[in-house]
DNA sequence: TTTAAATAATACCTGGAGGTATCATTTATG
DNA sequence: CATAAATGATACCTCCAGGTATTATTTAAA
């Protein structure tokens, strides 16, 4: 997979949250109909919270909701939320000092390969996910886990 | 990164030795040329001879040599010869079941950047990255690693 | 004001990828 | 035949992503 599971975890929560952008989500609604395992879950909810991309609300009644526009966040955004760093910028064979500098064969042809995939990831915001209906896709396929909460 | 240690390791053996297709190369050889850690190095040669791709000499003047001819090499067979099996057809949201069978979004342009990747690791042939020199560029970047065999 | 339902903080556990160490086996060559 | 130079097999070590457990804090509402 080209992603890590907290990198995951955290664009399937985003784009969750999208259907309804002024609702006040908690842990628990995530959990059942994610099912991401709970205790990891709400470590990470705790973790975009603070990247800012979502704002938590304590006490009773409490949870976490969008804070700011669907059109404002990419999935680039997420994913650096989740602290996944690793940009995808390295050369075909995983020099940090090849990539793009040196010539070589696979050089032009991974270049295109890294461009397209940083291309989608910068130009998809969550407003068009939720457009497109994803976050559906997402919470339907949700189903397939198993339930150990 | 998009592939695992291992993986590249395998990436540059691979095309490291696609220099001279008729020689024995020993792993001394190439330790000292791509610094990968020396024993596990040994270790995936190992597998690689395991795998069909290479085969190996023992005793004295002993070595590895590729075992086919460069253009029958590509470099999807040599990530699954280093035991990499999560192929690139996972959904974005890293669902094995929605891929390519569900409709949402983002699996119209992941789509587009999954062929891609299949395309460029199907396609290309260590043939070609012979022809256009990518195994030097594999084993001058190789110095920048530390000595530590 | 007490309680219950929510998040926050913190420390710990675990499996597996990546890496190391050791000894066994094979074989060219003096 | 003895030796040295190579690979093969196997067991172990280590770190960290992913996951769990526990206790503290916040707040709506009975």
């Amino acid at each position: 997979m080209i992603f890590c599971k907290t990198t995951e975890y955290a664009l399937r929560i985003m784009s969750y949250m999208a259907m309804n952008e002024k609702k006040l989500y908690s842990a628990n609604n995530i959990y059942e109909n994610l099912r991401i395992p709970f205790r990891y879950l709400r470590k990470q909810l705790t973790i975009l919270s603070k990247s800012g991309l979502i704002f938590s609300v304590q006490g009773k009644n409490g949870g976490y909701r969008l804070s700011k526009n669907l059109s404002e966040i990419s999935l680039l955004d997420i994913i650096h939320a989740a602290g996944d760093n690793q940009i995808y910028n390295e050369c075909f064979f995983g020099f940090q000092s090849c990539a793009f500098k040196k010539k070589c064969a696979l050089h032009y042809k991974w270049e295109v390969v890294i461009e397209s995939i940083n291309n989608v990831l910068i130009s998809t915001t969550l407003e068009e996910l939720k457009k497109t209906g994803t976050p559906d896709c997402i919470s339907k396929n949700s189903l397939i886990f198993t339930k150990n909460k």
